[in-house]
DNA sequence: GTTCTAGAAC
DNA sequence: GTTCTAGAAC
């Protein structure tokens, strides 16, 4: 028996001596994952296989799952294995993770050599077997590149090792070849530096400084690893030269203000042609084309009719007519960005062009638009790059869709300028200028990837390129231009005015309410009532005894800030429902005490009623911020709400700030250093509430509280 | 929104 | 030493 015991001992201590190895190389072509591997291969004593997806499939290239089958293999013959592909995103690693286990650790080396040592050595290398050469290669490289994750432990890597040069990189050889069967190595994070280099700062630098140079789409790269394969590149054809083949980068327009907002057209068609005049020769080859749905559009007209007085370039800046969400598919136009005539509060409806271009992009520009913008100021614009799963970007190729507001001229909509001419052309000018140089912002964006530069001879010191220094001082990125297009105030009073709440997207934690309310039926088990209106759950972290959620279904609604009369349906709708489920729970245990009320600033999207017993008895409410929104002025009575909606048409919505006020209990408002004090003499008081929550049905009681 | 955790507060 | 908060990450 005893030896029995030992021996079982012995075997468990081999096994993890002898643990294999699934190592995954992190790094995009160049980095030198095959060298790293043979490297290691020739004078490890340790068996290894190594799997490259570049010649898995008989010496050509092959699938993740080809990858995955042959490691299964390997692992089972009882060797360590490499999995030689990019792995760059923590996505395509994570199936390769689930390969680890109680016998197979999962390890990663991280090749994060600087991107233009990957594209040389790319460019310069023939016998690659993915291919993968020429001028092409720096598109590729600098494109996987922008989509790069490193690795992190959480992941489920027992151990990284980072390797920023040759040293880290021979350093990291060593420590794999020297590995004997049976050692193992320490696990944790290894040589991570704080740098990041998504971007070759090299090729950055150089597109900057050039005239900027269209390429095909934002897809260049993708479509580059595909023909990569299929062409020979001539790899010393200059930037300037363009195949009559190379599609330009082209923005569709409609003439902002000129429709719902009843803008003058002469003023407007003005504007239009003395911004364009000003933005083409910034714009290197890009195309601006002004459009209109009908023949006799009255816009089109007046604009052709002044470029062409001012000899404007007619083939760089033209009017067209058709739907702008369709001119490729139906009017044969290449276009790739479009400007979309927006409302302030950024979501679709109303009719005309921004209703006809979010239906056309589907939800997936609703949800993009989210999370850089929640309001538009007139004058100002957004620029909001079109996921690749949306229609629009399918069918017709665009890949950045431009929200502008202009100034309005019509009394029937928000804040008509009362024909404040003075005013409205300057903020129409605005408006032109904003949108033109998100435009800017986008071709200079993707001329990190010109079609037909040569990468292999990116200058260093760029002796023969002209430098628009202008350019680069003035203007930044497609996403500064959307922080900062809504940072600064302007004359649209009833926008949130804080920069933060502004510039605040949702985050996919925060979307989980709106998933409810829009599908109660894929959440039968959590939803308590439903009906067309309105959807009730239990609050997922309740912060008291009872703790309900009444979401609204409408679309649109976030939250207060976005309540307005014509929701006081919907208000009292749910303030009804949140009464019946009090009614219920007060026939279960008269004790109880509730409070319906919304959140000021909500954390999760989709205007919710909390209806929420006032004990605070919850091992969920752990902070301060937890505390004061439901005892705070944060809190905003549903009464109060509703009284508030139908006399002023809104409901105030209190500041962020009062969050991180004192903790004060709720009955008595005495003030408590910490959290557990504050419960603790919250679970024992028995204070008569404040006079104000005793007012109007604030608080509702079965019984006299005491 | 929660979880995790470094470091402040005690 | 432990408790608690606050900020980052998700």
């Amino acid at each position: 028996m005893e030896t029995q015991i030992e021996d079982s001992v012995m075997a468990e201590t081999e096994a993890e001596k002898t643990k294999q190895i699934v190592v995954l190389l992190i790094g995009p072509p160049g980095s030198g994952k095959s060298t790293f591997c043979d490297s290691v291969m020739c004078s490890s004593h340790r068996p290894w296989s190594r799997i490259c997806q570049d010649i898995i499939s008989n010496g050509k290239a092959g699938t993740k799952a080809q990858c995955l089958k042959m490691a299964i293999e390997s692992l089972k013959e009882g060797k360590s294995v490499f999995i030689d592909r990019c792995n760059l995103d923590k996505e395509q690693r994570s199936e390769f993770i689930k390969l680890g286990g109680s016998e197979v650790e999962v390890h990663a080396v991280v090749l994060e050599l600087p991107a233009s040592v990957c594209v040389s050595r790319s460019v310069k290398r023939t016998g690659h077997e993915g291919n993968l050469q020429g001028g092409r290669a720096a598109a590729v490289v600098n494109k996987m590149l922008q989509g790069k994750e490193l690795p992190k432990m959480n992941e489920g890597f027992s151990r990284i090792m980072f390797c920023y040069n040759d040293a880290d990189v021979e350093n990291a050889v060593n420590t794999y070849s020297k590995l004997g069967v049976m050692d193992s190595l320490p696990s944790g994070c290894f040589g991570q530096k704080n740098t990041d280099t998504k971007s070759q700062p090299g090729i950055m630098k150089f597109f900057k400084k050039v005239s900027a140079v269209p390429s095909s789409s934002s897809n260049e790269a993708t479509e580059a690893t595909r023909k990569a394969n299929e062409k020979t590149e001539n790899v010393r054809v200059l930037p300037a030269k363009l195949g009559s083949s190379d599609i330009v980068y082209t923005l569709a327009f409609p003439s902002i203000s000129t429709a719902d907002f009843q803008f003058d057209l002469e003023k407007a068609s003005d504007i239009i042609v003395e911004k364009a005049e000003e933005f083409l020769p910034r714009l290197g080859t890009a195309r601006l084309v002004l459009v209109d749905l009908s023949h006799g559009s009255k816009i089109l007209s007046a604009v052709k009719a002044k470029a062409s007085r001012k000899n404007i370039d007619a083939a760089r800046f033209f009017t067209f007519v058709g739907d702008i969400t369709k001119l490729h598919s139906e009017g044969g136009l290449n276009y790739n960005v479009i400007a979309n005539a927006a409302n302030w509060r950024l979501k679709p409806g109303g009719g005309g062009v921004n209703a006809a271009i979010f239906k056309a992009a589907g939800t997936d520009l609703e949800a993009a638009t989210r999370t850089r913008a929640n309001t538009l100021l007139p004058g100002k614009a957004v620029v909001v790059p079109l996921p690749s799963t949306s229609p629009l970007h399918n069918a017709e190729g665009i890949t950045h869709v431009i929200h502008v507001l202009g100034p309005n001229m019509n009394p029937n909509r928000p804040n008509c300028l009362n024909n404040d001419y003075t005013k409205g052309c300057q903020t129409l000018r605005e408006a032109y200028t904003s949108l033109f140089e998100g435009f800017l912002s986008i071709v200079q964006d993707q001329s990190k990837f010109p079609k037909r530069s040569n990468p292999a001879t990116v200058p260093v010191s760029g002796e023969n390129i002209k430098d628009d220094s202008e350019r680069n001082k003035k203007y930044k990125g497609p996403q500064d231009m959307a922080v900062a297009s809504n940072l600064e105030s302007g004359p649209l009073k009833e926008t949130r005015d804080s920069g933060k709440k502004m510039s605040k997207g949702w985050s996919s934690w925060a979307l989980a309410l709106h998933a409810i309310a829009i599908h109660p039926e894929r959440h039968e088990n959590v939803v308590l009532e439903s009906s067309d209106k309105i959807v009730v759950i239990n609050d997922q972290y309740p912060k008291a005894r009872k703790h309900l959620l009444v979401l609204a279904r409408q679309e649109s609604v976030d939250g207060l800030e976005d309540v307005r009369r014509e929701n006081l349906q919907l208000l009292q709708e749910m303030h009804n429902v949140g009464l019946k489920w009090v009614k219920k729970f007060q026939n279960e245990d008269a004790s109880l005490i509730f409070r319906l009320g919304y959140h000021s600033v909500p954390s999760m999207r989709q205007l919710h009623l909390h209806v929420i017993s006032q004990d605070f008895e919850s091992d969920h409410l752990k902070n301060k911020k937890h505390w004061n929104s439901f005892t705070s002025s944060f809190f905003r009575d549903s009464v109060d709400v509703l009284e508030e909606v139908k006399s002023q048409g809104k409901a105030h919505v209190e500041s962020e700030d009062v969050l991180k006020s004192e903790l004060r209990c709720s009955r008595c408002r005495s003030a408590h250093p910490n959290i557990p004090k504050l419960k603790s003499h919250v679970r024992s008081c028995r204070s008569q509430f404040p006079e104000y929550l005793l007012d109007n049905n604030r608080l509702l009681a079965r019984l006299e509280s005491s």
